[in-house]
DNA sequence: TGATAATTGGACAAACACGTCCAGTTAACA
DNA sequence: TGTTAACTGGACGTGTTTGTCCAATTATCA
């Protein structure tokens, strides 16, 4: 039900997150995340358009976080790229119903408001730290910026 | 978040539930539910072959509901069209995450979790009971079966 | 200033979702 | 048996998502 676009940017910022406040290129990203090299650096224009990341050109640049993992939700990541569209009105255009929706639609919503308050109190901070057998985009236990092949929070 | 084709089948669903246990033919369940005809036809071929629906040829035949609307939920309609697909395991395919969830993916299924619990939980029978200013599908107050304007639960 | 490392943007392509159209099939009824 | 009503299945068209490729641009460093 996420779009791989959102898939991927989670990946991305869960790897940036790990390695802030260090610049990563999109190369060290698509590798650490095992996201196609291509497509990643759309994503992350879309990330950089929605204010979540910042790029800098040229020699030595790359991606970094704008906010620090503890301010940064996962809500503000999906809704980067891919946002979470509430049910405001009837889909139907029913006059009627308005503002206000019916039994289905209010249903629809309601999961549409849970998965949105749920990623609204998930930060980067929270995932990182939690304990876990399984450490985000790493396929062992590591120590902090030894990012080669841990990226995403996976 | 949700399908076009979710919404459609909702839609379609919702209005037979009302006016079950009649059949009702593709034509009026499109106006009614104002999707479009030729494309409802393939979302009602989706819904019969998840056995939610019983299609009928002929003079006379149409659509109608394999269980009564207090037997059948949102979720059952959903997966029949456009199953909601949990995480099962690491997207990333890291061997050491196996069936272990990392906390990023953990709260991404958790989200799906909700919204299968949520849609599980309704029934049919429910939200076309369900006291509302907006009733199912109609763009007026209207007493069960004259259903040419009214069938979505919108 | 020149070489190198990096993002950016546009063009392109494949797969899928959404939607239309129509000939074929099935069933009821007179 | 013939006509009419209704679903079925396939072909097709269009737009979006996902993905690739490459020339242009920007920035660092020697």
């Amino acid at each position: 039900m996420f779009s791989q676009t959102v898939e991927y940017a989670l990946r991305a910022v869960c790897f940036l997150a790990g390695q802030a406040p260090e610049a990563r290129t999109t190369d060290q990203i698509a590798t650490a995340t095992r996201v196609p090299k291509a497509y990643l650096s759309k994503v992350l224009q879309g990330l950089s358009r929605g204010g979540i990341v910042h790029s800098q050109r040229g020699l030595g640049g790359g991606i970094t976080l704008v906010k620090t993992p503890d301010q940064l939700t996962v809500l503000e990541v999906v809704n980067a790229v891919d946002p979470i569209c509430r049910i405001q009105e009837c889909p139907l255009g029913l006059a009627a119903h308005g503002v206000r929706l019916c039994p289905l639609h209010k249903r629809m919503d309601n999961a549409l408001a849970q998965v949105e308050a749920s990623f609204r109190e998930s930060t980067l901070a929270e995932i990182l730290a939690e304990p876990s057998e399984s450490i985000p985009l790493c396929d062992f236990p590591m120590p902090h910026n030894e990012a080669e092949v841990c990226a995403d929070p996976c």
